[in-house]
RNA sequence: GUGGGCGUAGCUCAGUCGGUAGAGCUCCGGAUUGUGAUUCCGGCGGUCGUGGGUUCAAGCCCCAUCGCCCACCCCA
């Protein structure tokens, strides 16, 4: 019979790798921590009509990559493919905007039916922060900073560049991309491919276009600064001189437009050359306009997301994962013959009373001495204990160091806790 | 959805011109009766992704199919 094997794009993580999830979710839990922001959980599934509405109805995300089934009592599912929207309703449906800021992080899995590669799974995880309730560039600039802290905090600094820009109140870019669509419609004969397609699904992402009779064309066409209303520009420009003074360098790219319909004003993506076609490690923004849009009184939001599995590939292409994340034990303990096994089943569980923070495994099913002590060597601990049958007459157990220099010594029971305090920790 | 590359032991991979399936690592045992790592010897481990075809003979050639990887696209 064929053994059953994981869905496509989604991949189990092993015991090896788990520790560098770890590492990262305790550094990522950390930065928020620093900046007073509190954790939300939301389902991972909400109702479908959810995302067709924030995210919009005209995206990739939305019209081919999401997982969508029929509940039992009628109605669409979706398995949610990011989670600002999901956050946007929770905040609304518990009433925390009203009348008040937020600030809030996020942490899991994230599901878009794409095709698999290198830094793009159909789950995979995502970091987020969402702030709720501030209108002002210096929230920008906050959750950029801090993002900022994380790379450098992870020495990866050097590699990531922060591209940034405006996409203008929600009313200018919309009548934006009208002038846009209308201009390239007249002009539809001298697109490419790529950008005929793109004109009904995302016509911003047709200023982008690697084609060079496309961008003959767009020389001509309208020029989004002339339709940025003045209030978007004076906002752009007191974020960009925080961050100035803040000494984060970034570049202003016009072409980043983000895929997602809600943004609106300040995007951003920190982005790398080191992981092949997925460079995009961070991204967010501003959706003034998306609480309002699910039927909120109208209130700012901004957020960004961060890719782990893309955090933690660049963590390896950088060689900057810490070595000492991967040793789970301090203590082997060895036992011989059924008598030893029952001591030191019971010595174990005293010196765990004893020593919370010790990390002590207990040999279980039996093998002689050579064997066991092998196993010792292969878990990394850094001591084994021996209890045979010549120790339980004495009630005294060898201490045998494993790494370092440190002889082999016989210790009291009683006296073991102690020792091995000092040993360890010195 | 569209391209390109690749599927051989638990893992990493050899396999020449089509001629009975290999190595290293891991694991187990021995050299060493209760002292690990190094060394040496031995052992366990295979539907060569799957199905069909060509052939006296297929891991190798042909067709189909499934899976994985990378890229386009898109995004974190």
């Amino acid at each position: 019979m064929a053994k059953i094997k994981a869905v496509r794009g989604m991949y189990d993580i092993l015991p090896d790798q788990a520790p560098i999830w770890q590492f990262v979710e305790q550094q990522v839990r950390h930065l928020f921590s620093q900046y007073g922001y509190r954790e939300i959980r939301t389902p991972i599934i909400e109702k479908t009509e959810l995302f067709c509405r924030s995210i919009g109805t005209g995206t990739d995300v939305v019209e081919k990559e999401m997982y969508t089934f029929s509940c039992r009592k009628g109605g669409h599912l979706t398995l949610r493919p990011e989670a600002t929207a999901a956050c946007v309703r929770a905040v609304e449906e518990h009433g925390l905007a009203f009348n008040q800021v937020q600030r809030l992080w996020y942490n899991g899995p994230m599901f878009r039916y794409e095709r698999p590669q290198k830094g793009r799974q159909r789950q995979f995880h995502q970091f987020g922060a969402e702030v709720y309730g501030i209108d002002s560039p210096d929230i920008d600039a906050e959750l950029i900073l801090m993002t900022a802290r994380l790379w450098r905090k992870l020495g990866i600094e050097q590699v990531l560049q922060l591209q940034l820009n405006t996409l203008g109140s929600a009313s200018a870019r919309t009548a934006y991309r009208a002038e846009l669509v209308a201009f390239l419609k007249a002009n539809m004969s001298a697109l490419d491919t790529d950008s005929q397609r793109r004109l009904a699904t995302n016509p911003l992402r047709i200023l982008d276009s690697k084609d060079t009779a496309t961008q003959a064309l767009l020389d001509h066409a309208p020029v989004f600064l002339d339709y940025l209303d003045k209030e978007s520009i004076s906002h752009f420009a007191r974020l960009k001189q925080i961050l100035d003074d803040a000494e984060i360098r970034y570049q202003v790219n016009p072409r980043l437009v983000r895929g997602l319909d809600y943004y609106c004003k300040t995007v951003f993506e920190w982005t790398t050359d080191d992981l092949g076609a997925q460079g995009t490690v961070c991204g967010g923004g501003r959706y003034d306009g998306l609480i309002a849009q699910l039927g909120g009184r109208p209130t700012p939001g901004i957020g960004w997301a961060m890719g782990v599995e893309r955090l933690i590939l660049l963590l390896k292409s950088m060689q900057a994962v810490p070595a000492d994340i991967f040793n789970p034990l301090d203590v082997y303990l060895i036992n011989l013959g059924s008598v030893a096994a029952l001591v030191a089943q019971k010595l174990a569980e005293s010196l765990r009373d004893q020593l919370p923070d010790l990390r002590l495994q207990l040999h279980c099913g039996g093998g002689d001495f050579k064997s066991q002590l092998k196993k010792a060597d292969r878990s990394g601990a850094k001591v084994a204990l021996l209890l045979g049958e010549d120790e339980l007459v004495q009630e005294q157990i060898q201490v045998k160091p494993l790494r370092g220099q440190g002889k082999q010594q016989n210790i009291a029971f009683v006296e073991l806790a102690t020792h091995l305090q000092q040993i360890l920790c010195p």
